[in-house]
DNA sequence: CCTACCGATCGGTAGG
DNA sequence: CCTACCGATCGGTAGG
């Protein structure tokens, strides 16, 4: 029989859970209490604040994502393989921490001045990454020119960030990898026809 | 000087405004009667209850969306332009009601119970016109096969899904047409190479 | 549409 | 980690 994780990490992935589920706002911190066999009160001697539960959820998750890009931009592949392996990695952490991922990509907007702030910049180094890998392939010719950057990013990240929605991890158990058909699909969507 | 809408259909205007902006769980009665310039208790002679007011921006919002697909899919064009066509009338109502779209795209889960299901469900029917055009174009060589339809559609679906999270009229006012270019990558993913 | 108010619930704290 | 509690705010209503 194992011991359970340390209270605080427990807290944190109940909250993730619940704010994934109902929502930040809509989450109080009696159904946190509940969820981890605490009184409301008792919360306080291991977390500050609700916010500051949501900055590290939306943090560490954001820190995951980035983490896994930097092999991937330092490796010496394609362009057309760097993207593959992007969308590879991303769909990995979504299936992984589906919840965290949930978190990361809509509730973030309840975080307030410079937590919000530092948060919106860590998300735009993570969009700044797959920008420098579109940008490499349309420079040397592997991905279409006629297509902006920023767009194609967008679009990319839309399709990803949207996944925690409906990827589970039964939707993978099929005969085909959806990971690799979105992959697919998202690389075809920049190759010169 | 023109006068103002009546003030159940300003109400309702505002609460969009403010569900997409705040998020409905932290949008108060009060946030939206200062909005409006009522007294809060002043709401209820216009309205009934505040999911109320949820239930019929969601569900009006999602009839323009699958209303647009209509004629489309009725139309004799291939599966190609139906998808294009498609894409560019998702965008279009993207841009023409930004905090309509942004509220049954992120605020639906706040329904309960019956008014959740019947949301669902008209959101599935919205996924199955995609889904009817994806097919199609499959079955008849338009598109690739080795794609499953219901994968693309979770694809291009979530893409266009995300766009109120940054598209605004300001990003469509360059020289190029940034519905344009997602439709050409949407569609592009899924030719045969 | 306002006045005046309801009970319920919120995030958080003092003291042990 | 619990007991006991705080002031603030919530959605909504009765009566006019």
């Amino acid at each position: 029989m194992k011991h359970l994780p340390p209270r605080s990490s427990r807290i944190r992935t109940e909250a993730a859970r619940l704010f994934a589920e109902k929502g930040y706002a809509a989450t109080s911190m009696r159904d946190l209490a509940d969820a981890v066999g605490l009184l409301p009160g008792s919360l306080y001697s291991h977390i500050s604040s609700k916010e500051e539960l949501l900055l590290e959820i939306v943090e560490d998750a954001i820190s995951r994502f980035t983490g896994a890009l930097d092999p991937i931009l330092a490796s010496d592949s394609t362009a057309t393989e760097k993207l593959r392996s992007a969308i590879r990695a991303h769909l990995q952490l979504v299936a992984e921490s589906l919840d965290y991922t949930s978190v990361v990509f809509h509730q973030w907007k309840f975080l307030t001045s410079d937590n919000r702030e530092r948060v919106v910049s860590k998300r735009h180094t993570y969009e700044h990454q797959f920008l420098e890998i579109v940008r490499t392939g349309v420079s040397n010719g592997e991905f279409r020119s006629d297509i902006d950057s920023r767009v194609a990013v967008l679009v990319v990240l839309g399709a990803l960030n949207w996944a925690p929605e409906w990827y589970s991890p039964t939707v993978s158990r099929g005969d085909v990898d959806v990971a690799e058909v979105i992959g697919e699909m998202l690389v075809s969507s920049l190759l010169p026809r």
